[in-house]
DNA sequence: GCCACCGGTGGC
DNA sequence: GCCACCGGTGGC
């Protein structure tokens, strides 16, 4: 299991630059998109690390031990938010539908949640926890450099995401909301599984 | 022959 | 019933 090569780009401090005139049909490097361009720029083994895999998910490789088929590898993915994922193919399917492949194991890894949520002594919490579908619409290449929030109806809970004088679209405000909540988890399990490395956020919403 | 993939199941 | 683990094989 690996940490440290895993960082993708910083996606929420990125310097990057950002086109604010990009009109809406202009198309992403989506999670989805970026497995599917990787996969076809590499038609052999794949490219060392797996570049398909969005940033955020993990790759465990088992290997056997004991039984007939000892010593061979298994490979596992897990989504930021802990699902385990038998095959690349149980993987693509998830990003593309946002939905378990029919057979997939439920499995959680129990040890990828931090430990926030977990009572004295109950370590079964993380079961519950259901994860953020999949941002589609956010670009982890590059980024807004600058969102405003404003609030669009006085009084009420309804701030809404502009650049510059443009509202963002709702779908894509609930993908950048997702899109963060992916890296909250992925960082805090960096975090607890590293003493060098501290992730902190504001109290949550 | 290798290996990615998925079925099966024992232990919990 | 869940899930970690191994068995078995289809496709290359």
């Amino acid at each position: 299991m690996s940490l440290a090569g895993d960082f993708p780009p910083d996606p929420l401090l990125s310097s990057g630059s950002f086109n604010t005139t990009a009109g809406a049909d202009q198309v992403h490097p989506s999670p989805i998109n970026w497995a599917r361009q990787a996969e076809s720029n590499s038609r052999k083994r794949a490219a060392p690390g797996d570049s398909w895999l969005p940033p955020g998910w993990r790759i465990e490789d088992k290997v056997r031990t004991s039984g007939a088929t000892a010593g061979i590898r298994d490979r596992y993915y897990y989504s930021p938010g802990g699902h385990k994922f038998r095959s690349k193919t149980e993987v693509l399917h998830y990003l593309e539908h946002g939905t378990l492949k029919k057979g997939t194991r439920k499995a959680v890894n129990t040890n990828f949640h931090s430990d926030k949520f977990e009572g004295q002594g109950s370590p079964k919490v993380s079961k519950k926890v259901k994860e953020a579908p999949v941002p589609f619409n956010f670009d982890f290449e590059s980024p807004p450099e600058k969102v405003s929030w404003a609030m669009t109806k006085a009084g009420e809970e309804a701030w809404a995401p502009y650049i510059g004088d443009d509202k963002v679209q709702d779908s894509v405000r609930r993908d950048w909301i997702n899109a963060f909540k992916m890296f909250h988890d992925w960082l805090t399990n960096i975090s607890d599984k590293n003493q060098n490395f501290r992730f902190y956020t504001p109290v949550d919403a």
